[in-house]
DNA sequence: GCGACAG
DNA sequence: ATCTTGTCGC
């Protein structure tokens, strides 16, 4: 079955063949049902790297006030690591600790931020395209950086974005997104079923008062082990 | 061959 | 990602 995406020993070679045929899977949809619950998913690394930490933050929908949300559950998963980092596999390293996370998940929330890309990837299947595929439920890919694609210089008001285009057709992979004045842009991409337009929103309407949207900055505190800021 | 390269 | 102190700014 899909058991074979469990397979994380997979050569680079058949990783690569297996996103070619799993990118033709995602589905952008341009809005979500009844949305009660959203969550971020970040993956951290103890002693060396040699332990891989998975941690979901799941947030009430909608916020108590502006940018301020109630934690509904919160759970971590600690393993060995299996695989390296690989820029353009990165699923593969991540995905399988995140999954463990998930299931011990008392609530499946409505909608998912990655620390990573969705659709602006090489081959179209970051790991929050990835991740959505897996669980079968609406993803978005929030990233600090780069990976592909050709963009301008976002305005300097929080909400501004310019559009990150990819290939050899200038196809719109994702946003480059002013999510505080005076920061480095966000990387904002659709991971699976949810438009680019759609994604945009639902990152921005999360915004608290930092560059990160509460769910992926918190889930990125509890992988870092960091008890604040 | 050279440069780029999420976390 | 992670290793790490102080320091500039609101």
């Amino acid at each position: 079955m899909n058991r074979h995406l469990h397979d994380w020993n997979l050569a680079p070679r058949e990783a690569i063949a297996l996103q070619r045929r799993l990118a033709g899977r995602v589905e952008p949809e341009d809005r979500l049902g009844e949305v009660r619950c959203i969550a971020g998913v970040d993956i951290g690394f103890e002693q060396g790297g040699a332990i891989t930490r998975a941690a979901v933050v799941v947030l009430a929908w909608p916020p108590r006030g502006p940018g301020v949300f109630d934690v509904v559950e919160e759970v971590v998963h600690r393993g060995p690591t299996r695989m390296p980092y690989i820029p353009g596999l990165l699923s593969f390293r991540e995905v399988p600790a995140a999954l463990a996370a998930f299931e011990r998940l008392g609530v499946m929330p409505d909608l998912i931020m990655v620390d990573g890309q969705g659709i602006a990837h090489p081959r179209r299947l970051g790991v929050a395209s990835h991740l959505g595929l897996w669980l079968d439920l609406p993803t978005i890919g929030v990233a600090k950086s780069r990976l592909c694609g050709r963009h301008g210089e976002p305005g300097p008001v929080r909400g501004d974005w310019a559009p990150l285009i990819d290939g050899p057709d200038d196809e719109v992979i994702g946003a480059v997104l002013r999510s505080r004045v005076g920061v480095k842009p966000l990387f904002v991409s659709p991971g699976h079923r949810l438009s680019l337009a759609a994604a945009l929103d639902w990152v921005i309407r999360c915004l608290g008062r930092t560059k990160l949207p509460e769910p992926t900055r918190l889930a990125d505190r509890l992988a870092s082990r960091r008890g604040n800021r």
